[in-house]
DNA sequence: CCGCGGCGTTGACCTATATCAACAACGTCG
DNA sequence: CGACGTTGTTGATATAGGTCAACGCCGCGG
């Protein structure tokens, strides 16, 4: 690799890491000009590297940055008063974290990652002055925000009106969807999660999500062995969704 | 009154609608000067109050403004494909509807006005706009955008893990403190929505509503008398929530 | 005044999912 | 290599909440 100024890396790697942000827009640069880009990178740095299981924040801490995922994959866990927690949300390489945090200056939730990852850290007061600055990088970063707002609708209907197997069919078409716009395969994946870390997110319990695999898995629909996922047949998937409450 | 020019007009009506604003956080000019005032108002207008049952905006619509509620009650209702419709949220007072629509440009869902409502419209391009001018105005969107995820997350855990009289008793405490943070009654206060729509937000049915309504009035915890809820005993509301997963 | 439609309550019964329990597969660490 | 802890599977049973149905209340329009 040319030896490239430290920020100027950070700019490479993180357009290396958002490839398809044009399509899934979620990461912050896109839309940015080589300008807006080289003024963004000036704030931007690099995390070391996090665990499995390690924190990047934990419930309670105070807000200094955003987060953006630059390869790996992290869990984020809101936690009740009386200690059940559950999985708010589950973040891939270009996605961002800690917005949950602007509201009061205080994450409220953990976020922990699932395997060895990598992360940007964008300080939150240098975004928001240069946002200020440059226009698309505001009006992105409200995007962003929003789109965290739509995904938590989704799951609210997920979990207000599906039943297990929906909600099931529905995060497998969601990871694949995810994992197609970065540019691997929609039909094979890995899972990261436990059951049990799916079932917290679905609101059910491991077994269910168990069983609900097994029964996918007689059905033709899936191939499931162990975290590895194939999805046989992603139609039927999707009529799943669809026609049940109808 | 006297005669102030429309914008002033504007101004002198939004803090009145927003007047525990400094408390509650919710609405846009908390924590602006008298000269951010006056510009947050050039943007500002009223809107043709609603009367019950009347759409905001619909689902798919696109995206012109952002909508603080005056005066009122609305609610926001997500639609699945097949038909299935599930309450997303109430939105009383002081509190800011819309901000779903920024991600994709549309809103992704219906808001309809549950008594008649007055709301003021604040489009959306001139808020970016000056929300670049005025520093305190843009952190303090942030952090009701932000808000919006902190209440989606705690939304997410009650349908993920609380039983039915826990999530009733959720949202009986939530609405009562938003009542008094705005200088009502935390303890008496009239239901705007059916139990059809309370049960379609708690992910419940109306009989089950209904039920845990009963179980409440018949344990002294509350009196209910169609949508006229007293709160009786308000310790033992709370302690239900914390206490039962533990 | 009466009848009708929307809303709410209550009961009887049903079912999806939780719970409890046993065991199997896998990875890790000695 | 073997033992142990973690994760996943499967079965039997329990239960919270859904479903269906009847009925009461209340406001509205004729």
């Amino acid at each position: 690799m040319p030896s490239y100024p430290l920020h100027q890396l950070n700019v490479v790697r993180l357009r290396a890491a958002c490839s398809s942000c044009s399509v899934h827009e979620l990461c912050l640069p896109a839309g940015l000009d080589e300008d807006g880009l080289a003024q963004l990178d000036r704030i931007v740095s690099r995390k070391r590297p996090l665990k499995r299981g390690e924190y990047l924040y934990r419930a309670g801490s105070t807000l200094q940055s955003l987060y953006a995922v630059r390869t790996g994959f992290l869990k984020s866990c809101v936690l009740h008063d009386d200690g059940r927690e559950q999985v708010a949300g589950f973040h891939m390489t270009g996605e961002m974290l800690g917005m949950d945090a602007i509201g009061s200056g205080r994450h409220i939730c953990d976020a922990i990652a699932l395997e060895d990852s990598d992360v940007c850290e964008i300080p939150y007061n240098e975004l928001e002055q240069l946002s200020r600055k440059i226009p698309a990088l505001q009006h992105h970063f409200h995007r962003i925000m929003s789109r965290e707002i739509t995904r938590d609708y989704g799951v609210m209907l997920l979990l207000g009106s599906m039943r297990a197997e929906e909600r099931l069919a529905a995060f497998l078409l969601n990871l694949s969807q995810r994992f197609a716009s970065r540019g691997y395969s929609p039909t094979r994946f890995h899972l990261r999660m436990t059951r049990e870390e799916i079932g917290s997110y679905l609101g059910l319990k491991l077994e269910t999500i168990s069983r609900a695999f097994s029964q996918f898995q007689s059905d033709g629909l899936v191939t499931v062995r162990n975290k590895s996922i194939e999805i046989e047949d992603i139609a039927r998937l999707r009529a799943l969704i669809s026609h049940c409450g109808a």
